[in-house]
DNA sequence: ACTTAATGATGAGATATTTTCATAAACAAT
DNA sequence: ATTGTTTATGAAAATATCTCATCATTAAGT
């Protein structure tokens, strides 16, 4: 029953004082106001105002409609202009879903610049989902997913966003550490250390030691990164990780890293979204920022 | 820009999930409805839903509507309600003014009943004014005024609320307790207490010594009504007060009433209202509590 | 795969609302 | 009284909103 532009003109009339001022500031012609300001009190059965001369003074009731209006007023312009950004692609939200912990640590690297370079996107990072990621992505409940397995689904589409290297990690006194890479044979004989994910998901498992049936000889799961390096330093077994994050956590600790088989494992990074967004803007960005950052820190080994 | 009727349906939508159920529960067609969300839509420049299959889906923009509507629709149903409470004059505020240390005594036996007989009628107690009791109603900063003074004056009108009798108050063994009356000579001799208000509005001086050209021996100012009781007790001074405010306070303190004069100085309390507030229902109905406590406490003394 | 019932979209015309224009009335100040 | 300013009002014009009839799309049943 208010409208907006009630409220809008009981705010003006009480800013200007003339109901012809009111009537300028608002764009309308001091006639449509009184009309306006006339049927108002008539809906709602109410005087507002109280004609005092050629004044108008507000009644009680006028001034309760006043507070509303000075309440509700400022919500919405603020919500016109986000509203506008939106529409232009300046203000979103952008909710990343990551499935792997490399993933997790690549972003770290990313969402700084990207939230510098587009300050009215908020982001979101989500990392359980109630099946899988791109479940999550065509339901909605993210709009981006960075993941190393490429799975085609209807209403999904995906891009690369890096080339990486996985390499084994272990530590410097390791038997194995003076060597230049490592078989599948080799590393059977090994403790594994890896994040806690289903073993078919890791491509270890999947595309080095199962292609030739074997398995490491002990499986540790380990939840921490650094946790992991630790462990690796002080042999109780060995990981496999991106070769950018391993030279860059490794830095300062006591490990070498080996390349996986004669040629080394090339893995893939891609995000994946849903076919309407291929082209927003900030999703484009995001992807842009994505490929600098990787293009910068990922070198390529040896 | 965003109108009311907006913020309605994106919550009727939300809360329908099909776009022709929202049309029902808003009273439209489903195809008036179906015009408004692409027009609202056009209007903002941003999409706020998602065509997906045959539902409609909220994007991040439209969810940022749609908790803006959240935000906004109960204050305006709430203030629709409260505008309309005070079309039917259930609900306003009333504003008193008191221009006299015994109004003020009197005011708080009546606003108690007042508040619950009328819930919805806030109180507030001005006592303060720029200049007159009766410029604060004409000026809009009060809504009525309890005095005891009748100025007649364009634009207010009076009602009488009480008779009352002025009492001279003494401490029981005073010289003068005895008596049955005082007259102006005898109250001439004494010491006066009276509350901090300029002298030409002391009725005593104006309505009994005045009259007669006498002054009291001494004029004490004293702030509070219990203070001046203890210094009457005390034989600092006497004091005049109505009668039943007299009975009440002095219940149990040593003091005595006497007569004003030969017949009693009998004393009218007015209440004074803008002309146009004089049907307003609530300030009939503070009219006729105020009397009533009146009749049932004034008792008419000896 | 075909049918069916339900839902959303669309265009044209009908209604309702809002705005303007022209003018009158009320007011304040000289 | 006169003048300039402000508000009110009625009628017509301009917009906005709604409905009706109809079509397209979709989800579900056969």
């Amino acid at each position: 029953m208010i409208e907006n532009s009630h409220l809008r003109i009981i705010a003006a009339l009480q800013k200007n004082g003339t109901l012809t001022e009111a009537a300028n500031t608002l764009c309308l012609s001091q006639s449509a106001l009184s009309h306006q300001i006339r049927s108002l009190e008539k809906k709602l059965g109410v005087r507002l105002w109280e004609r005092e001369g050629r004044y108008l003074r507000l009644t009680h009731a006028g001034q309760l409609l006043l507070q509303v209006a000075e309440q509700v007023l400022p919500v919405l312009t603020q919500a016109e202009q986000s509203l506008k950004a939106h529409g232009e692609g300046r203000q979103g939200i952008l909710r990343i879903g990551v499935e792997c912990y490399p993933c997790y640590e690549w972003l770290t690297g990313v969402t700084g610049e990207f939230m510098r370079q587009m300050p009215d996107i908020d982001i979101d990072i989500v990392s359980k989902f109630q099946f899988s990621g791109l479940e999550g992505l065509l339901n909605h409940h993210i709009d981006i997913l960075v993941t190393p397995d490429l799975i085609k689904q209807q209403g999904s589409c995906y891009e690369v966003l890096a080339d990486y290297e996985l390499v084994l990690v272990l530590a410097e006194d390791h038997p194995l550490a003076a060597l230049a890479q490592i078989s599948p044979e080799q590393l059977a004989s090994q403790t594994l250390l890896t994040f806690p994910v289903p073993v078919q998901r890791l491509d270890i498992f999947n595309h080095f030691l199962m292609p030739h049936h074997l398995k490491p000889a002990h499986h540790k799961v380990v939840e921490s990164l650094d946790l992991m390096l630790q462990m690796t330093e002080l042999q109780r077994g060995v990981c496999v990780l991106p070769r950018w994050l391993a030279e860059t956590k490794c830095a300062n600790q006591k490990l070498a890293m080996l390349r996986l088989g004669k040629d080394g494992m090339q893995r893939k990074l891609y995000i994946a979204m849903r076919e309407g967004d291929r082209e927003t803007p900030y999703i484009r960005r995001f992807i842009a920022v994505g490929r600098e950052t990787a293009d910068r820190s990922f070198q390529t080994g040896p």
